[in-house]
Formats: structure tokens, C-alpha cells, sequence
DNA sequence: CGTACCGTTGAGGTGAGTCAAAGTAAGTGG
DNA sequence: CCACTTACTTTGACTCACCTCAACGGTACG
């Protein structure tokens, strides 16, 4: 839902109580436990989306993009966030009031079907199947993750990429469902195989094909359990 | 949204193309793979949500209850479902064609938000963190299984509770993230601490107490890992 | 009374968690 | 520019919960 996908009348509508603010690595655009107080849009950067349960273990369920929403699961459920919003990269984003968003609804058909789509386009409980799934090795699911990561734009003719990956590992493990110490050995690993070179925050990929291979790699043995 | 939910404008626009179709245990409602015409809601009964890869790993994402929406994402993303819903016991469900929802969202701002309302109670990502976290030993994860499965008119007010538990170990395996024999022990370590008896599809949990007690224990090390 | 699942049990192996300690990078202030 | 602090990363040794495999027991059903 960026501005180009606007229709006029919406766009008034909008830009009477539409804020949009920039948001450095690190800033919270909201706090697991606060108030709800409407809806976040993501025009550029990235954030994570990650939860802390009761025992402070961490849990990343979400990277989120340009042009994704978020927020909005507390905006009509609880009024409480059930998450943080942390930003990885700087952040332009848009806070529509929930009053704003209502009233969009109740007057605007088209922006509702703009904003269903865009619900959908939540890739999280998707992407949490090849991330989080610990029946894959972790070597496997950071290789997923890089997978996610890699924009064509990143990537040479060669089938060569570079990307920037500016997160740390702790939340890489907290987003993989494991811990720093064998995000550290994952990377080592990839690292002696030749898939994948992590220096700092910049991780290269001399062969996507190659990567491509090592995640659709079968596990190792049986067949799993077949069901109905 | 149930009938009573709406209004009476709705309802005649909803009589026209709605079907309510009852499924028996087993029956799928939709197939991975198949094509999205429509949305589902359960009225009644419990269907499981299963996503089956390349590899043919099983992965129970959500049990969904009576008042749920299914269907959506693929209806308003892709077009084919990403996931099957089959049915664990006798369930109404409501159809919706594509056609008619997407009707009642541009004419009935008041089914909107109904719907949206319907969207963000979907407990799928937030009951992953206690079924599927790895951190959580089985058991524990068991337990949490059993807490989110038990309604209120299961229990006495001794405390204790009885529930009809109609799902296979291995899809319970495919729920929580683990194997079949793993569930098996768990049940066995269950029943020999009094905290539940299972016997066929039925459970018994003496005391409810002990069930949430047991599922809040901390874990046994360590504070995780704090960030930002 | 097979056949076909489903569930249980035991033995054995291992990937990844845990812990502790050392190494490195990134501020901060004088 | 250099001490000093603090936070992050890496490494190695150890441990363990769970997976895997294989065999057996139950139960339903034609």
C-alpha cells in the first residue's frame, strides 16, 4: 500500500491524519505489551518482528519489507501488541490512526481489497516452515534464510551475489529457532563448503545455484509421516 | 461469523450463493495444491490445517474451531491453497465464493470489518510459539497442547477435566514439531507424574492445576538471549 | 484370521544445546 | 590517539533430548 497504489479520493482521505516517520537500526516502531494504536506501513528498509516469552526466550517470527504491514493483527484483534517492531535498516513508515483505517474501510471498498491483499502477502507463517523447522539442520534453514534474503538486484550475471545482512546472531538464531553459537558453526560450515562468506554484515554467494542445491538437500534418511 | 453475527442486509446477499456443507472425520475441506474459489467458515467441529513439503514432512500449522475463517490467504494472495484442512470431528462449514465476498466487502463496510475481526482472532502464529518451539521440551509442549484444547464445559469444579482428543500421534508428532514414538513417551511421562491420562481419544487431566503448572515450568538453564 | 494401520518399546547414535573462556570489534572519554 | 568499557563472536569440551531404526503388540475390519 504505498502511495502509487492510492485512488484520489483515498488519498485525501489519508493525508489528513497520515504521519510518516523515519526510523533508525534499532529503533522500536513498537513494543511488544503497548497500546495499539494503529497501523504500520513499511516504505523502504527492513524490521523484525520478534517476541519474548514469560522465560525472556526470544523468538523472531517475522523480517518485514517494503510495502508490508504490520500491526494490524492487534489493530482488530487486542489492543495490545503481542510483538516488537525492531528496525534493521532505516525505516520510512507510515502510522495510519485506527480511526484512519476505519473509516477507510466503512468508505472505501478498493482500499479494503488493497488492504486484504496486502494482508496476504504476509509471508511469515510461510517462511517460518523452511526457518524454523528444526527436522531441517540449521546449516539448511540459514541457507533458507539467505534464499529469502538474496534481491535480484544483488546478484551479477555470474550467479554471483552480494547482500547485506545487518543482523545480528543472536537474532539470526532467535529467527532460526536456535542459538548464536550454532549460527557461528553454520556459517563456519558454509563458509568450508564454499557456499556462502561472511565477513561482518556482508555475506557473498559465488554460486546461487550452488546454494540453491545445498537447501533442497533431502534429510538424510526416511520418508517422514505420510497421513489421510 | 456466525449467522447471528450478521446483518440482515448481509444475509440476503449471503443466501444467494452461500452452501453450508457438513464433513465427516477425514473428509478434506480443501487440498494442498488445489485451486482457492472461495472461504470457509467452521460453524461447528474441529478441521487441522497440514502443509506437506517437497520432502514429504508433515507440518500441522493450526487446528481450527468453530467461528474460523479458512481459506483466505490463498483467496486473496495466490490462488492455490498452500496448505489441506481436514477434518478431525463432524464439522457445518460454510462456503463462500471468492465472488461474493469480495461483493460483500465493496457493499458492506460492516462485513468488513466483521471479516478483518474474524482474520486477526486466527491463533495459528502465536500457538506455534508453544507447540513448535524446540526450546520446549516435549512434554511441556504437550501440556500446552492439552491447555489450548480444553474448553470450559470439559471440566468439573474439582478441577478436573475430560477431553475427546480425536488426532493420530503422528499428527500430534506433526503438530508439535516432533516424532510419533517421542509423543508416545511424553504420554507415558504424563501419565506416570498424574498429570494426564490418555487412553484412545480420550483424556483425563485430574487437575487442571498441575496441567498449567507443568507447562510454566522454566526451563531447566540459562536466561536466553536479551537483545537491544 | 489375515491384512493393514496404529501404537509402543528398546537400543543406539547425533545434532545441537550448554557452559566457560578467550578473541574481536565498537564505542566513550580523557 | 590510546586506555577502558561493553557488547558481540568464536571456540572447544561436554551433555542430552530427541531422532532413527527395528521389532513387536493392539485393534479394526473385510
Amino acid at each position: 500500500m504505498r502511495d502509487s497504489d492510492m485512488t484520489a479520493s483515498d488519498v485525501t482521505v489519508l493525508e489528513e491524519s497520515m504521519v510518516v516517520q523515519t526510523y533508525r537500526r534499532n529503533d522500536k516502531i513498537f513494543s511488544q505489551g503497548s497500546k495499539a494504536t494503529g497501523l504500520f506501513c513499511l516504505q523502504s528498509g527492513n524490521a523484525l518482528l520478534w517476541h519474548m516469552d514469560a522465560f525472556k526466550y526470544k523468538t523472531v517470527f517475522r523480517i518485514v519489507g517494503a510495502g508490508e504491514l504490520i500491526g494490524h493483527r492487534s489493530l482488530f484483534g487486542e489492543d495490545l501488541h503481542a510483538a516488537t517492531a525492531q528496525v534493521l535498516t532505516s525505516c520510512d513508515v507510515c502510522y495510519y490512526p485506527k480511526d484512519t483505517v476505519l473509516q477507510l474501510i466503512d468508505e472505501f471498498p478498493g482500499f479494503t481489497r488493497r488492504f486484504l491483499r496486502a494482508l496476504a502477502r504476509d509471508r511469515g507463517p510461510r517462511d517460518a516452515l523452511v526457518l524454523r523447522s528444526q527436522h531441517i539442520p540449521v546449516r539448511i534453514r540459514l541457507c533458507n534464510l539467505l534464499l529469502l534474503m538474496i534481491k535480484s538486484e544483488d546478484c551479477e550475471k555470474g550467479g554471483a551475489c552480494i547482500l547485506e545482512l545487518p543482523i545480528l546472531r543472536r537474532d539470526i538464531a532467535a529467527l532460526l529457532a536456535t542459538r548464536p553459537e550454532s549460527i557461528t558453526r553454520a556459517i563456519k560450515a558454509l563458509k568450508e563448503e564454499g557456499i556462502a562468506l561472511f565477513k561482518g554484515r556482508t555475506v557473498t554467494v559465488p554460486n546461487l545455484v550452488a546454494l540453491y542445491a545445498e537447501s533442497n538437500q533431502p534429510p538424510t534418511k526416511n520418508e517422514a509421516g505420510l497421513s489421510g
